[in-house]
DNA sequence: AATGCAAATGCAAATCATTATTATTTGGAG
DNA sequence: CTCCAAATAATAATGATTTGCATTTGCATT
């Protein structure tokens, strides 16, 4: 836990139960570098020694979601929903196209873009969400030991 | 048909049949001022008294996709995929939250901040997805006659 | 510490989008 | 017109996610 505030009183403080299933599940999002599906949740914690099920994790994914504490996403690659803590920090996903792994990037230049949207299409702007797609240093190197394709 | 070139020319250069199916889906794409689910496609044409099958529906807009006719996307709200044409130029998607509508932007301000990250991350970067988010005009104004949220 | 009750969980079955299987039909080359 | 590979219909299978219901648990109150 990075902060004074334990995840019992943020729970508290929505109405939740604390429950060891919330917690582990907020936990394990927490130490991950980045977003997770409800299996992989589900094998992590079971490799953890905690007796959990499937449907009880969809369900708490579901509220912490309503809740704002986490966030949902989804790949374009495969149709999994990814998810992760809400950092209530803007970042993007930088997703490697050979291993899959995401990295957040916290660089954005959008208030300028958005603004002109604003203007020319008369939509009201509310936030907004960007995936770069690429190949991550190492899997580059990976590949140039054997032929160059990228 | 905007173009002089005819779909059953594409297919035939890309060495794929020219079925009526796969004709009756370009067409209604190419009229489509958004990407379509599977099931929006089937409806929109069984309205057409056109009899398919869904699950040629989803074999044709693969073989599209993969000869690069049309592209895949997915919804961050609900997880469905969506297919559009391939207009080959670089679009961008704006999402209404209210009407879930989308409208194409084309103006893409990415160049440079693609550079960045190339050499702050090490990545490759082949390409990305931006959606934005908010409230088109029309929902705006009908919600104005209401209370006004947003 | 014991009680009560709503909220949370486990388990199994249901649902939904998508994919695979197989028999039948069809486009189009010859 | 004939033939065959490719495309389709119909149906079953799959995999992710949700739901119904019985049981358990958190926690406020006694």
């Amino acid at each position: 836990m990075s902060e004074i505030i334990t995840y019992k009183e943020v729970l508290n403080h929505k109405g939740l139960k604390n429950t060891r299933h919330r917690n582990s599940i907020l936990e394990l999002l927490e130490t991950s570098t980045q977003p997770l599906t409800a299996d992989q949740i589900y094998l992590a914690l079971v490799n953890q020694k905690i007796s959990i099920n499937l449907s009880t994790i969809y369900r708490v994914l579901n509220t912490l979601v309503e809740n704002g504490l986490i966030i949902k996403t989804n790949t374009v690659s495969d149709n999994k929903t990814l998810f992760e803590l809400n950092s209530f920090e803007h970042k993007h996903h930088l997703v490697c196209m050979e291993c899959k792994k995401i990295t957040m990037v916290d660089e954005c230049p959008f208030e300028e873009y958005e603004k002109k949207l604003k203007e020319k299409m008369g939509y009201t702007i509310l936030g907004h969400k960007l995936e770069i797609y690429g190949v991550c240093k190492s899997c580059r190197e990976k590949e140039n030991n054997g032929k160059s394709i990228v």
